[in-house]
DNA sequence: CGGTATCCTTTCGGATACTG
DNA sequence: CAGTATCCGAAAGGATACCG
């Protein structure tokens, strides 16, 4: 709870594990999340990395430096439960419905 | 995550889970979690029975006033779904190995 | 007993600017 | 691009005292 607690920790948990959970960009996962900051985004992979739920790969052999993040092992089966709480989720809080949105980060579980 | 991310709110639903999930008074939760003030049990209680998690029974007939707490339905199907996060956690987190505390809360689950 | 009210400290995180 | 540094306001929560 300590870090996932954190606010935006687990919507950048559910934004690396949508789709296909392959190496994502820092610039990738800022515009999939336009409202957190750089500043957050960074703190918050480097705790989750920190704890072994996320991986981070850097090139710096080339500029500008090019730097992704995926979960691990790990940070994809917490997202398996967290999937649990959505489901506890639909079935007791009724306006937590599928919404429309197609790229919702919700709704993709 | 809105309000089971705020401190010492998950704590508080494994301890109304804790034995038989019957009814618990507010001074007994208080000195089962001797760390968490009245104002902030008061307010995470109060949070906690707003989304449907907990219910409060208030017998205000006689002197002092007793007021008690229990679960939910919906309160106890989430603390199920919050054991599979531990057994997330004993899985990857080695640290995490259950105690010899007899009345760890953690370790009930 | 079961809280509130008040105060005060600490933490968090947003905005902005800057750098290798 | 991928962050870091700095500043700042808001909010959370601990300590203490008080009340019906």
């Amino acid at each position: 709870m300590e870090y996932l607690s954190k606010k935006w920790a687990i919507m950048i948990l559910l934004e690396l594990y949508k789709n296909d959970q392959s190496w994502k960009r820092f610039s990738t996962i800022r515009k999939a999340m336009k409202e957190v900051t750089s500043k957050i985004l960074s703190e918050r992979l480097k705790e989750l990395e920190v704890e072994g739920l996320v991986i981070n790969k850097i090139d710096a052999s080339a500029f500008p430096v090019k730097s992704e993040y995926k979960l691990t092992e790990m940070g994809i089966e917490l997202v398996e439960v967290i999937k649990e709480i959505k489901v506890w989720a639909l079935k007791w809080k009724i306006d937590n419905c599928v919404c429309k949105n197609q790229d919702c980060r919700v709704c993709i579980l």
